[in-house]
DNA sequence: AAATCACATTAAAATCATTCTAATCTGCTT
DNA sequence: AAGCAGATTAGAATGATTTTAATGTGATTT
C-alpha cells in the first residue's frame, strides 16, 4: 500500500515545479532535479561540469545537451545569473541580487561581495545607449 | 642599385625590432609583424581572429599558434592585457593603461573608459589575499 | 483515459577557440 | 660558418558548447 502523507523529497520537488511554473518553465523531470541541486542547498557558482558531477552523485543522468538547455533557460528566466569568469567555462550564480566577485587568480574560485561594501560612481553611457549590467570583478593572488 | 636609405617601412620594423628586445622578446619577422598591427596603428581590441584577418589583408601568413603563442608571450611581457570579454574568444587590448570597459551588449564592441571617469570604493580583501587586478564591465544597451 | 501537440530530452556528431606535438627553421652568439 | 636555444609550423588533439534528428513526455482536449 502507498502513503498518501508527502515525503520531505516530495515536497521539495513540489515546492520546485512551482518555482519553475511560475518561471513559465515547464516542470519536467529534468528541470526539477537541476532546480533542487541549484536552489535546494545553497550552491552558489556552478558550470555544466559541476552540475553533471552533483546529478552523478545523485544516481541520476542526465544529457549534456539538457544541462546547457536549461541552465541557458534557467538564466533567461531570472533563476541564474551568469557570471564573469576568467575560466574557460561558463559560470552561474544562484545569487541573482545585485553583487560583484571576488576571482582568486589560482583556484578559479568565485567569493560574492554585496554591493553594500563598497561604492562605485558610474561613468555616464555614451549617447543613444543605457547601462544594462555593471560586472566588477576584483582578482585576489595569496600574499 | 639598393638604396640605403631606410623606408618607412624599415623605420616602423626596426621600432617595434626595439620595442620587442626592450620587452625581452627575440624580435623574429612574425612578432615585428604583429607588434607592427597591434602597435603601429591605434587598434585596441583584438583577438586571435581579429588578427588572422589583419594578417591576411597584408598579404601575409602565419601559424594559428604562432598568433597564439605571441598574443600570450606578448601579454605577459606587458605590451597587452587581456579583457574581460563577454564573448567566447580571449580579447586582448593595446591600452595596458589602469582602466575600464563598455561592452556594446548585442556587438560584443568593447569601448576604454579611463579610470578618472567614475570612482571606486574598493572592498577589503579577505585575510592572506591581496588585490590583483580590478575589472569593471559596463554592459550597454541600444535605448 | 486515449489522442494529440508543442515542447523537452537524448546520444552522437559537429563546431569553435585554443593548445599540443614533433619536426623544421632562424636569430643570435661564438 | 657552426651551433644552439628558442621560434614557427601544419596538423592533430582537446575541451567546452551547440547542433541534429529522432524519440519521449507534460499538458490539454476529446
Amino acid at each position: 500500500m502507498e502513503s498518501v502523507i508527502p515525503t520531505s523529497k516530495d515536497h521539495n520537488e513540489l515546492d520546485m515545479a512551482s518555482m519553475l511554473r511560475q518561471a513559465g518553465l515547464r516542470p519536467t523531470r529534468q528541470r526539477i532535479l537541476l532546480a533542487s541541486l541549484l536552489f535546494g542547498a545553497e550552491k552558489c557558482h556552478v558550470n555544466a561540469e559541476t552540475l553533471a558531477s552533483l546529478i552523478a552523485q545523485a544516481g541520476e543522468h542526465m544529457a549534456t545537451a539538457t544541462i546547457y538547455n536549461c541552465l541557458h533557460q534557467f538564466e533567461t528566466a531570472g533563476l541564474l545569473q551568469r557570471v564573469p569568469s576568467g575560466d574557460d567555462a561558463i559560470m552561474f550564480d544562484t545569487n541573482v541580487t545585485h553583487h560583484h566577485h571576488f576571482l582568486i587568480a589560482d583556484t578559479g574560485e568565485l567569493i560574492d561581495i554585496p554591493v553594500t561594501d563598497f561604492k562605485t560612481e558610474l561613468p555616464q553611457a555614451p549617447d543613444g545607449y543605457e547601462i544594462e549590467s555593471v560586472d566588477l570583478v576584483v582578482k585576489l593572488r595569496k600574499t
